[in-house]
RNA sequence: GGGCUGGUAGAUCAGUCCGGAAGAUCGCCGGUUUUGCAAACCGGAGGCCUCGGGUUCAAAUCCCGACCAGUCCA
């Protein structure tokens, strides 16, 4: 990076110096004189029992004087987004406050919902979960206070200058750090496809923010420079607090009382760990995550097992669910939406409670006997063992020694050699670009007036040509619904030419014809949208409303939507949900979703704006995941369901027609998935069914209403006559074995062996058999030949210790050219077609005869 | 999303590495014994070895693909 880009007017107005840092080399700017930057390592922690504020600040004092500091200079204060990222599928969770606005701000498809606003936006890093409790300032959740604005050509908020400024005043004036002990460090960020000069603002040791300049694109070796030019800003709450206090560990100062509380109970570590994970816990619970085996869920099925454990070894340790409270209703204080829903809370974690022990069972059985079988064999279960256990039953090391009887070393890498076997993995996740193969449309064009959210039903217009390129035509107003929020495209006609697809790109909605477009710029042409195909989406997009509203009301406030499509075929909905649903649960959904459709409650679509909306109906609007924009778009069923939404709504609930449940699956664990379909789908498939069970019936020769009695009935004979077939040919075979142990051709006595000899015709299974009727008594032996499509067929069984059924075999194959083998007690092998199979059978009793005298 | 384990009798699991006549324990049924129960002993029934392909003379076993469950990692 051009050192130029960190030149700032504000460092020499200032007195600030440029001096370079011994240590790692990075130059940085400060009016103190150091030779080394003032972030660990290069220096370390000086502020440990020396505080640097002014005074001693508590966590909610700290986040409410950072956020009216930016109040009262401009910014907008936002609430905080949710924990979990479903906005983006790049991520899990939320990292960082700009995240709330990636990609959708940040690449210009919407306007931020504030300009320049300001947040403390609670943080997940599962990066650093074995660092939480050792390090004494790692955690798991943290809240990142930032100040963001975002500059566009037309439209400049600040940029380097006024970011450094304010944060500087912050520290300073407003937080009373000496302004000498402050050093800017340059570096460079670089991060989803940006790229930007950054500053690393630290004292005494702590780094306590980063100055993050978005403004370039990473093209290959070269940098281009970003439409939206971003300052994105991050500043450590917890580490602000430690600062204000200069305790040991950030842990005391930030969870206070209820770290004193627990700290009679457990050590220091322990402690923290609880703690971190309960405050964790409940942001991602309240949030929709349900604990889960992949996914968002099982970080926090993580979280939960490593507190479990820890309190499971300790006999004394209050319940999970008592932690978890009290860290609940200090979270409250400040996210009154946090423990909003205990009791549903609680079955949530209950139920994964109760897994846990499931699984640790079920580990301990396997542990045992394999004990039980390693030590019978004379060994012992080695230390690789115990990798295995914790890869694939989820047992950690020292559960697993507690288990043992004579119990390997834990290594210390274990933790390393886990992740040594998932080396060779690799994730197919990728940043997906929403703009991903579509056309560049010149800046200059005139974006599209988008008219469906208003006026659904109107389906016949008539609009302007405003750039088109190959298949596509962007206009200056549209009625089609591009691809968004799980509903799929409109379909229709621009003029005479089929509209195939329909996406948005930025601020234009682009047309994709069935063929290049005839149209030129400024033409006015006329938008029909296939009426049937719409109408379907949108009965099929509230019905998923009114399920989801029905699902929350069942099952319980946990459920949020992880998920959802909307065809004109059916629709699909995911939502979290800790077990499989019953069908008791499902018919009460159904019943109750239709019963909504039935009362024709209005459904009503507007803006509102984002404070005002959260405020009326708090954060179960994002069911669909965060919705930037100043004004949200709000789909209100009255009284039953309210969602931020960008889809075509019927404007009644009884257009919806009928929603039938089709099937439901657990997709995966902790989410279910709801496949429907409602309006004239619901009587298609219906239809479609009734035709199967016509035809089922028809086939079975029985009325609809009997086919389930027909069925059984098919089976009993079935089995009856597969019960009689065996029978019968357990009787044959018993008659076939008396007779040829008669005295006769087939048998002879050599030396104390009795050997049984005779072409059969049987198929293999058959052959084994027989021969076993013809062996069960000891010191006999049954050479069986049979033909089988043109094939000959030979059996060796054996009971006598003299004659091994594979050697008499070997002996004859030769004769018939036989492939086979076996083992001493019975072998088979077939023959090439035309060879002799009766001389490989007196070959065999030749052999058999042979090896019965030589003992 | 990726990796790993597993799916065999009603239940819990051996057998799978190294292909060659489907097993154990509990439970169930019958018998002996007992006033009765429990138990012991004797006998018996119970299997599409998850499903679908492939290799092979031969597959529970090897290969490929589904499905289901568990688990680790992102």
């Amino acid at each position: 990076m051009d050192p130029s880009e960190y030149d700032l007017e504000f460092f020499h107005r200032g007195g600030f110096r440029r001096q370079t840092c011994v240590v790692c080399g990075h130059a940085f700017w400060s009016l103190g004189e150091f030779d080394r930057c003032q972030e660990a390592p290069c220096q370390e922690y000086t502020f440990i029992g020396r505080p640097l504020f002014g005074r001693p600040y508590a966590l909610r004092e700290m986040r409410e004087t950072y956020l009216s500091f930016f109040e009262h200079r401009g910014h907008t204060r936002l609430r905080r987004y949710p924990t979990v990222a479903r906005w983006r599928n790049d991520v899990f969770f939320t990292q960082a406050s700009i995240y709330d606005f990636q990609p959708w701000v940040t690449n210009g498809t919407i306007p931020p919902p504030a300009n320049p606003l300001t947040i403390s936006q609670p943080s997940l890093r599962f990066i650093d979960l074995e660092e939480v409790g050792r390090s004494g300032r790692h955690f798991t959740l943290f809240e990142m206070m930032a100040h963001h604005a975002f500059n566009r050509p037309d439209h400049e908020v600040y940029f380097k200058e006024r970011c450094v400024d304010l944060c500087h005043e912050l520290l300073t004036s407003e937080l009373g750090l000496d302004p000498r002990s402050i050093t800017y460090k340059e570096e460079v960020w670089e991060g989803g496809g940006n790229v930007g000069p950054s500053l690393s603002v630290s004292s005494s040791g702590l780094e306590l923010a980063t100055l993050v300049f978005m403004m370039y694109v990473r093209d290959g070796e070269r940098l281009k420079p970003m439409p939206i030019r971003v300052v994105d800003t991050g500043y450590g709450l917890e580490r602000f607090v430690w600062a204000s206090q200069g305790t040991k560990t950030a842990y005391e100062p930030v969870f206070g009382t209820e770290y004193e509380e627990l700290r009679r109970t457990f050590p220091p570590r322990e402690t923290a760990i609880l703690i971190d994970h309960a405050r964790a816990l409940n942001f991602l619970l309240t949030d929709g995550v349900v604990p889960s085996n992949s996914k968002e869920g099982y970080f926090v099925r993580l979280l939960l097992r490593r507190s479990l454990r820890i309190l499971q070894k300790t006999p004394e340790a209050p319940d999970i669910l008592s932690i978890l409270d009290r860290s609940g209703r200090e979270i409250a204080r400040d996210f009154p939406e946090v423990g909003q829903h205990r009791d549903d809370l609680h079955k949530v974690v209950e139920a994964e409670v109760e897994r846990y022990r499931d699984t640790m069972d079920r580990a301990r059985q396997t542990i045992r006997r394999t004990e039980e079988r390693v030590r019978a064999s004379g060994g012992r279960i080695g230390e690789e063992m115990l990798i295995e256990w914790y890869d694939s039953l989820g047992v950690p090391p020292d559960l697993a020694v507690e288990e043992l009887r004579d119990p390997p070393k834990v290594p210390d890498d274990f933790y390393a050699r886990v992740a040594e076997l998932h080396e060779n993995e690799r994730p197919t996740n990728e940043y997906a670009e929403p703009t991903e193969g579509l056309p560049e449309v010149p800046a200059g064009t005139p974006p599209t007036e988008v008219l469906y959210p208003l006026d659904p039903y109107t389906m016949d217009f008539e609009a302007h040509v405003v750039w088109t390129g190959g298949p596509f035509v962007a206009l200056d107003r549209t009625y089609f619904y591009p691809t968004g929020g799980g509903q799929v495209t409109d379909k229709g006609w621009l003029g005479d030419l089929e509209v195939v697809d329909v996406e948005r790109r930025g601020p234009w909605v682009l047309h994709r014809l069935e063929r290049p477009s005839p149209f030129r710029v400024e033409e006015r042409v006329r938008g029909r949208i296939d009426a049937a195909r719409r109408t379907q989406l949108m009965q099929h997009h509230t019905a998923t409303h009114l399920l989801n509203g029905a699902l929350r009301e069942v099952l319980g406030p946990h459920v949020w939507q992880a998920g959802a499509y909307k065809g004109p075929e059916a629709a699909r909905i995911d939502v979290t949900h800790y077990r499989a649903l019953t069908k008791e649960e499902l018919h009460k959904v159904e019943r109750r979703a239709n019963q909504v459709v039935r009362e024709d409650r209005p459904v009503k679509s507007y803006f509102e704006s984002r404070g005002e909306a959260e405020r009326r109906f708090g954060f179960t609007l994002y069911q669909g995941g965060a919705v930037p924009g100043k004004d949200l778009r709000i789909v209100e069923v009255e009284g039953f369901d309210v969602e931020a939404c960008g889809g075509t709504h019927c404007t009644h609930t009884s257009e919806v027609g009928a929603i039938a449940v089709l099937d439901v699956d657990r997709i995966q664990d902790g989410v279910v998935r709801l496949t429907y379909v409602s309006g004239d789908r619901a009587l298609d498939v219906r239809d479609e069914h009734e035709a199967i069970l016509a035809e089922a019936a028809r086939r079975l020769g029985v009325p609809v209403a009997q086919l389930p009695s027909g069925i059984d009935r098919l089976l009993g004979e079935v089995e009856e006559s597969r019960r009689t077939a065996r029978e019968k040919r357990k009787e044959d075979l018993g008659e076939l074995a008396a007779r040829l142990l008669e005295e006769g051709p087939s048998t002879e006595t050599v030396g104390t062996t009795l050997i049984v000899g005779a072409r059969v015709d049987l198929d293999r299974s058959e052959m084994m058999d027989l021969s076993r009727r013809l062996t069960k008594e000891g010191d006999r032996v049954a050479v069986l030949a049979s033909e089988r499509d043109g094939r000959g067929l030979l059996f060796v069984g054996s009971t006598s210790a003299k004659v091994p059924a594979h050697s008499v075999l070997d002996v004859a194959k030769p004769a018939f050219q036989g492939k086979g083998g076996g083992n001493a007690a019975a072998a088979t092998a077939v023959g090439e077609p035309g060879t002799p199979l009766s001389t490989a059978l007196e070959e065999a009793r030749k052999a058999a005869r042979r090896a019965a005298s030589d003992g």
